[in-house]
DNA sequence: TAGAAAATAGAAAATTTGTTCTTTTCTCTG
DNA sequence: CAGAGAAAAGAACAAATTTTCTATTTTCTA
């Protein structure tokens, strides 16, 4: 292989590098200039290389508003999921303001829907394959079907357990997963979502 | 509250809906011209609003490429993540070219380190909480301690087991987590990674 | 080694994009 | 109903950023 070819695979290379690894660290593509800056190449160059990239398909160009990987761009489609805090705790879950953390999941993992994530504590539901610690995305919806596992306010404490409604004797079963535990029985409760999947911990 | 008030804030709520929106769909930042079609606000007054906003601290002003809301720029210490095929499957896993998805996961929830995405097939690790259809996230090494719940290529076929090495019988036991599969006994096999999070569905 | 081709660098041009300024419209109060 | 103040609209402005052009350097081949 000639010099030439090496080096140019070489620079491609280093643009897109530095691209993603901007990207990783603001969250915007960076200018020509800044790639300039950052791989050496003088500005120009890495404009064609950045033309050249985008006719072959590596990149995609958002015109002013930068280069973009294919990786970036992939990231449409996905949908924002609010880490909230422990499932134990008392506090009311919804309080505004509180949330300080984002993660984006593709939506085609999760469907359509307002989601949010949950940890969880206690070993309630340790036969669903739901642990101590494990990380819970909830569903947010205020209704559930039977069998389906909630998050339900009870009082003021939110609560993790599989919903049974007892028309007849018109009170709905929360009903734990460890045989441990004892059902809780109440009158009234607010669905604020249902668990569609753990996220678990292996090492 | 009067009118105005309620105007005003609408006006900012609409406007930081659209950066959102048109972020989800496009991955990038819309220009103030957009937002200002999009919402049927004057640009000049588009402007100003996003300024305002900025100044309150509810959006973050990238300067040419354009204005984010929090939670767009809270994907900063995302770590991408390839989500490869089935792990039943007999072809060789890190094939280049054949990933076309990617997931951006927080970087404090996995910890450093390059990781792929799985999904499984069979019965085998059923015990350890890991069913059929799960998806499994892998941190990629070629190494494993005792116990560990490795992705081990055994001749062209990927597997998913606990890894127990046999030393004094020159050999590596790979357990199933499930009474009714036997051990595989291997000379030698190929570590791909360990698995460090099940994701399970449960609705 | 010399010449041709390719790659690079530096500067200028063109375009997008946010900002500012002035005018107009709307809203509330006296 | 009239006037003051705020909010919005439209046009002009300024800055950033990509693109283009030309000269220079490097690299390969005969």
């Amino acid at each position: 292989m000639r010099v030439s070819q090496e080096k140019m695979t070489a620079n491609a290379d280093a643009i897109e590098n530095c691209i993603d690894e901007y990207y990783e660290e603001n969250g915007i593509s960076p200018s020509i200039e800044v790639i300039a800056a950052e791989t050496g190449i003088s500005k120009s160059t890495v404009g064609r290389y950045l033309q050249k990239l985008t006719a072959e398909g590596r990149l995609i160009s958002n015109g002013r508003r930068g280069y973009a990987t294919k990786q970036m761009q992939q990231q449409t489609g996905l949908i924002s999921v609010p880490i909230l805090g422990n499932i134990a705790c008392g506090a009311p879950i919804f309080a505004d303001g509180t949330v300080k953390e984002y993660v984006r999941l593709p939506a085609s993992l999760l469907g359509s829907g307002s989601y949010f994530i949950l940890t969880t504590s206690g070993d309630s539901m340790i036969d669903a394959g739901i642990d101590d610690g494990d990380t819970v995305i909830v569903k947010q919806q205020d209704y559930a079907e039977v069998g389906d596992i909630v998050v339900a306010l009870v009082g003021d404490d939110a609560t993790l357990k599989r919903y049974y409604p007892e028309p007849e004797r018109k009170r709905i079963r929360l009903q734990p997963e460890n045989e441990n535990h004892e059902p809780i029985y109440v009158r009234e409760c607010l669905i604020q979502g249902i668990a569609v999947t753990v996220w678990k911990n292996l090492k």
